[in-house]
DNA sequence: ATTAATACATAATATTCTTATGTATTAATT
DNA sequence: AATTAATACATAAGAATATTATGTATTAAT
């Protein structure tokens, strides 16, 4: 088995919303810095987001009403903890859905897997 | 499990290269229609590559040296059959490779499986 | 006292895709 | 016979999303 270093960029593309929804389904609630972290803990530094990528899609988020933010302050330090709306509770398992789908869709098509799902 | 009509855009980019490689490496040769429509058959219609999104990709993995071509005439239709170049073996196992240990941090990620592989 | 880590944010740039448009040949339909 | 659909290439304008760089500020570690 291959085991790489990090991801090329571009395969993440378009993973970064569905990453983000998921883990504030599981975790409740989570502020952005330790949204970062975690996601490096979890995959052994492979998915790296950078802020540059996090704020601006967590802005986006809260725009189209998946997710909603407290702040909270720790000393003088602020962090923005977000949680998913009822809305985001939807787009978050539809999101992951339709990435196990593609899973199953791109064994197939990479012939990673002898047989076909429901690809 | 949930089955999808098609995929939302954003998830397919990053992995058309990856796609288009893996093609040429199982069949040989293909040109850039046979492409389109085989990757449509097979998944169903799911992934749909589009001409804007082909074309400048080939070109770009020409360019890069990993595919070369030669034109093939039908009375006066042209054909561009694709061919792997030999860097081009090397860039698609890579891509292919990548792309599965990606599956399995994703699917860990996502709690998609009750365990860890390598991620 | 300095550096690293935490914690937010945005702007310029790059990449990559969608959508639209363009040309042209061949097959299928009416 | 004439029109439409399918085949087959190509590129340009625009949208979306990420990278890289920069900025501010607090707290912990060296």
């Amino acid at each position: 088995m291959y085991i790489c270093p990090m991801y090329t960029s571009e395969l993440i593309k378009g993973t970064l919303k569905t990453i983000i929804l998921n883990l504030l389904k599981e975790r409740g609630k989570m502020y952005g810095y330790e949204i970062t972290q975690t996601v490096k803990e979890m995959t052994k530094g492979k998915i790296q987001i950078t802020e540059g990528a996090l704020y601006p899609t967590l802005h986006s988020l809260e725009k189209k009403g998946d997710v909603g933010f407290e702040k909270e302050y720790l000393g003088k330090r602020v962090r923005k903890y977000y949680t998913l709306t009822d809305q985001g509770e939807e787009t978050a398992q539809a999101k992951v859905n339709e990435f196990a789908d593609f899973i199953n869709t791109m064994k197939y098509l990479l012939d990673l897997e002898p047989k076909m799902g429901n690809a």
